[in-house]
RNA sequence: GGCCCUAUCGUCUAACGGUUAGGACGGAGCCUUCUCAAGGCUUAAAUCAGAGUUCGAUUCUCUGUAGGGUCACCA
């Protein structure tokens, strides 16, 4: 048995898609629970729309999500190669230069062509089973515009048998070429890798994906938007396959483990990005305190955190508890709910009686213990403060009675965390004050 | 249009030819609660249609329908 080895072949023609990522994932994972090598080739033959900038972000995409490749190719470094199986070909007579007539600008009076045997190809895939298509009518298809420019299909499969792949996964796009990549095979005596062909990401309702759909931005943006790699991988591995159990989340590593390829899905799946934001919500629970703080700071307009600075730390928690990813925190902070930071608040007083539901005695008279009761908690921490406050709290006929004019009198707002949370973020001094002008205003 | 592929809750999906068709996301409701968030519990929701094979089809076969892919001197 031979070491398996995959390859992921981008064309550096513009922004490298979601898609790509999972079909590169695919390819990895299958290569690396094989204990195979994973190939990463850039497909740069096409010199008029291949430009080194897209090469650039695939590879930083790769990078940013660990999907580390054990060797690199650039085709248009391999040039000699193709030349030389090229020169063979006509040679042998197997292929030929075929006069045109350009019926289009940048178009040959001469190309090669293939000499098909039109026949029937049949190939096993290892996820849609037996496929046969008839190619005759592929006719004697172009594999070369001169003997210098060969053409996708060709190198594609001079690539595969010099790089010894023995696992072609790819898109289910790629199907149709699979036959005339089989008939220059033959051509150039190839063995046949194993095919299988993975299931293709839809546009909401199934249909195809259009320009307006969450996936279609450049994956590096899913990066920028607070999305952590092995979510992305998570996500990505599970449109289109399953375990088998209920397992939903996993790391990369656990991914390798479990990874099948005839567990992969036939039919296209739709890219649904409230689960992604579950799953990565479910990843961001992992990270440690430090790299919590790393995270969510990195999110928060500098505006706000430098007007806020002495409350930052603090807030850490309180904002990730609320999101499950970067787009989530700005607009957290966009949305005003942490304005109660800001010292200019202003209160109404039927709002601050617990909606009109209380006398502005009975309101004052809480307030008045609550300073008393906080002013003798030495350690200002979340916990001290909210057992000593629910300790009275709970004397009471509904804890509201007390909890909401302490929390409305310490945010000004009707939605806000809780009270105990609220007063370890501004701090005693800052809360006392707080509640000494809600009781100003009840006279 | 030709060729090819596909078809289970809204979405991702599970189910040796025998299940009350299971799980997850999202939704709804309830609990917890001073509000928000988080958390817990409950719940609605699917086998594309029609034939056939079979004692029995989500599962096998055929037809239809729908969706997708591909038909370049792009990859």
């Amino acid at each position: 048995m031979s070491e398996v080895i995959t390859r992921f072949a981008p064309s550096p023609t513009g922004h490298f898609h979601i898609g790509g990522v999972r079909s590169a994932l695919y390819n990895y994972l299958y290569a690396r629970s094989m204990g195979g090598k994973f190939i990463l080739r850039s497909e740069d033959t096409d010199p008029e729309r291949s430009k080194k900038e897209y090469e650039d972000e695939f590879l930083a995409v790769f990078k940013w999500l660990g999907l580390e490749h054990d060797e690199f190719f650039r085709q248009s470094d391999r040039k000699e190669i193709y030349k030389k199986y090229l020169e063979d070909l006509i040679a042998r007579d197997v292929a030929y230069i075929s006069k045109e007539t350009p019926t289009e600008e940048g178009q040959r009076a001469e190309v090669i062509r293939l000499r098909n045997p039109g026949k029937k190809v049949t190939f096993e895939d290892i996820i849609l089973g037996e496929i046969t298509f008839d190619t005759t009518d592929l006719g004697d298809f172009i594999i070369a515009r001169d003997i210098e420019s060969p053409l996708y299909h060709f190198t594609v499969v001079v690539d595969d048998m010099e790089m010894k792949i023995t696992h072609v996964i790819r898109g289910q796009e790629h199907i149709s070429n699979t036959p005339r990549q089989i008939l220059i095979q033959e051509a150039i005596g190839a063995s046949r890798p194993l095919y299988a062909h993975i299931p293709l990401i839809l546009g909401k309702d199934k249909s195809k994906l259009s320009k307006r759909d969450p996936e279609v931005i450049p994956a590096i943006e899913y990066k920028d938007q607070g999305y952590l790699p092995e979510a992305i991988l998570n996500f990505m591995a599970l449109i289109g396959w399953n375990p088998g159990t209920d397992e939903e989340v996993f790391t990369k590593d656990a991914l390798i483990g479990q990874f099948k390829l005839d567990r992969v899905q036939k039919g296209g799946g739709v890219f649904n990005i409230e689960k992604l934001n579950w799953i990565n919500k479910e990843h961001l629970k992992k990270l440690t305190e430090q790299q919590i703080g790393e995270y969510v700071k990195k999110f928060i307009p500098v505006d706000f955190a430098e007007k806020n600075s002495q409350y930052l730390e603090k807030i850490i928690p309180v904002i990730f508890e609320r999101i499950s990813n970067g787009i989530e925190i700005k607009e957290l902070i966009e949305a005003s709910e942490f304005a109660f930071l800001s010292p200019e608040i202003s209160l109404q007083k039927d709002v601050l009686n617990w909606n009109a539901k209380q006398d502005s005695l009975v309101t004052a008279l809480h307030l008045k213990a609550l300073i008393e009761l906080l002013q003798n908690i030495d350690d200002f921490n979340v916990d001290l403060i909210k057992s000593t406050v629910m300790q009275y709290a709970d004397t009471q006929e509904k804890r509201g009675a007390v909890l909401h004019p302490m929390r409305y009198a310490l945010s000004g707002q009707d939605r806000s965390p809780d009270p105990f949370t609220i007063a370890s973020i501004l701090g005693k001094e800052e809360t006392i004050i707080r509640l000494e002008n809600a009781l100003k205003i009840l006279d």
